[in-house]
RNA sequence: GCCGGGAUAGGGUAGUGGUUAUCCUGCGGGACUGUGGAUCCCUCGAGCCGGGUUCGAAUCCCGGUCCCGGCCCCA
């Protein structure tokens, strides 16, 4: 027997059923919010991927050469795919741009509890905007997604401008390990490494350690400190336009992004959440490890998943200009769809069809039938040439609330005969008190 | 790539060296060609794969595959 790939999955009809609820909910309030759903393909040229991840992603990426030699990789993320598709074909539509997305990617890692080799992602990004309001806009657009399908994310929002700020006034090569040990939560080796540096003044434990307004309050009175320091590398670099520095490193490669402390920015995002009455935590611990991050970063986390709590992460990046067009930021965030799958609860199940029970010499005319009713419901007929007990048992085991019941007497009548499974009432109609009675009973009414 | 636990009919399971491989459920058929999920009867259907040990392996050993959880990683 040939067995499923390591890491996917098959989606049995309830499954499926689940999955195409829960997209279909999601993908209306981003439809609400003005976002236009876009598809990119499968898999990409393996160069866009190593471009915006550097080189360490080779290892968990599926890819291959084609017949024709290309090296081309099954999309590990849809992020990059989605910027190639911008600066390829929308640069000239008018801004902002709102664009969200739903596809599968693909990562070869070892699976775990909400983690696949195959999964999905549904995600949205906001591109040319200002700031400040993007952000507000993307963040609160993920918390709204989230409670469409009735998830109470822990929804924590950080701020990269403050932590690379200090960062430059560390020597450059104690840079990379702060930042590691920042993102793994190893306090105590962070307390001594800063120690050690003769760092452990600038109060980069204090900002991590406080969450929420707090946070705030301390990043504030750290920014006046640290705007009277000098930097270790001499002034901020700006961001290299591709066309400045060939185009070719990574984002991971250590490339100079904005450093600018911003912190006014970030009050300014801040404070327009509360306009939208998001529900938040300041936390300056997360650092979502890219350099392509220039700013706000944010990510949401769910309680029943295991180690794999995180159900979206984003912020603003600045991408575009890595892809060879015009420097653009951009905000939005991505959803694991499947994990949010792992925590929803409480979806409708998935309406039982019509049943169309018949007697062998009125098969045509049930049929005939059957079809008129497809117009506003689902209805079944018998295929395994069952008699009309039979049918009725499995029109019962289906599920089925109604049943239409026609044989040789209903159709010298011109009736049909609906039957409440539920309670056993049946009532002789006409086609059209039939088609009247049974209402709107398909796919969309289940939600 | 690393660590731990697993894998027996479609689903759920019992069995720890010799059984006709257990039971529940399911599927299909029948009792039942004008009205229900019940009941009864019949049928179908399994030890992940490959080696090894043994007179004999679902059971013990080795390798692989896949699943579950964790580490690493998480764009």
């Amino acid at each position: 027997m040939i067995q499923r790939p390591r890491g996917t999955r098959d989606f049995p009809p309830d499954e499926a059923f689940r999955r195409a609820v829960v997209r279909e909910r999601m993908a209306r309030v981003m439809e609400r919010w003005g976002y236009q759903e876009i598809g990119t393909p499968t898999f990409e040229h393996l160069e866009l991927f190593t471009q915006k991840s550097g080189p360490g992603v080779l290892e968990e990426i599926y890819s291959f050469k084609d017949k024709g030699g290309r090296d081309l990789a099954l999309r590990p993320e849809l992020t990059a795919p989605v910027m190639r598709m911008y600066v390829s074909e929308m640069q000239n539509v008018p801004r902002p741009l709102r664009l969200y997305y739903y596809g599968n990617c693909f990562r070869y890692e070892r699976p775990q509890k909400g983690r696949f080799r195959e999964f999905w992602q549904l995600g949205c990004e906001l591109i040319g905007g200002r700031r400040a309001d993007s952000e507000a806009e993307v963040i609160s657009l993920a918390q709204s997604v989230t409670r469409s399908v009735g998830i109470k994310g822990d929804l924590h929002i950080g701020y990269l401008g403050l932590i690379r700020t200090v960062l430059r006034k560390l020597a450059a090569e104690d840079r990379p390990a702060i930042m590691r040990m920042i993102d793994k939560k190893e306090r105590k080796p962070l307390a001594e490494r800063l120690e050690a540096i003769g760092a452990d003044h600038l109060g980069l434990l204090e900002l991590i350690d406080s969450k929420g307004r707090l946070a705030l309050d301390r990043a504030a009175e750290m920014a006046e400190v640290l705007e009277k320091m000098p930097n270790r590398d001499g002034p901020a670099s700006p961001i290299p336009s591709a066309a400045s520095e060939g185009a070719r490193s990574s984002a991971r490669e250590g490339r100079a992004v904005e450093a600018e402390l911003g912190l006014p920015d970030f009050e300014e995002t801040i404070s327009l959440l509360d306009g939208y009455g998001v529900d938040y935590t300041i936390d300056f611990e997360i650092v979502r490890g890219l350099e392509y991050y220039t700013g706000t970063v944010f990510e949401m986390y769910a309680s029943g998943l295991g180690a794999q709590s995180q159900i979206c992460g984003g912020g603003t990046y600045e991408l575009i200009s890595l892809l060879g067009g015009a420097q653009t930021p951009s905000t939005g965030f991505g959803l694991g769809f499947d994990r949010i799958l792992e925590v929803v609860t409480g979806l409708p199940p998935r309406r039982p069809p019509l049943v169309m029970a018949f007697t062998p010499q009125v098969r045509k005319e049930a049929l005939a039938a059957a079809r008129q009713l497809r117009e506003s419901t689902a209805v079944v007929t018998d295929v395994m040439g069952r008699g009309l007990g039979a049918q009725l048992k499995a029109a019962a085991s289906l599920g089925a609330e109604q049943v239409v019941i026609l044989g040789e007497k209903e159709v010298e009548q011109g009736v049909f005969i609906l039957r409440d499974m539920r309670s056993g009432e049946q009532r002789s109609l006409s086609m059209d008190e039939l088609i009247e009675a049974v209402g709107r009973g398909d796919f969309s009414q289940a939600e």
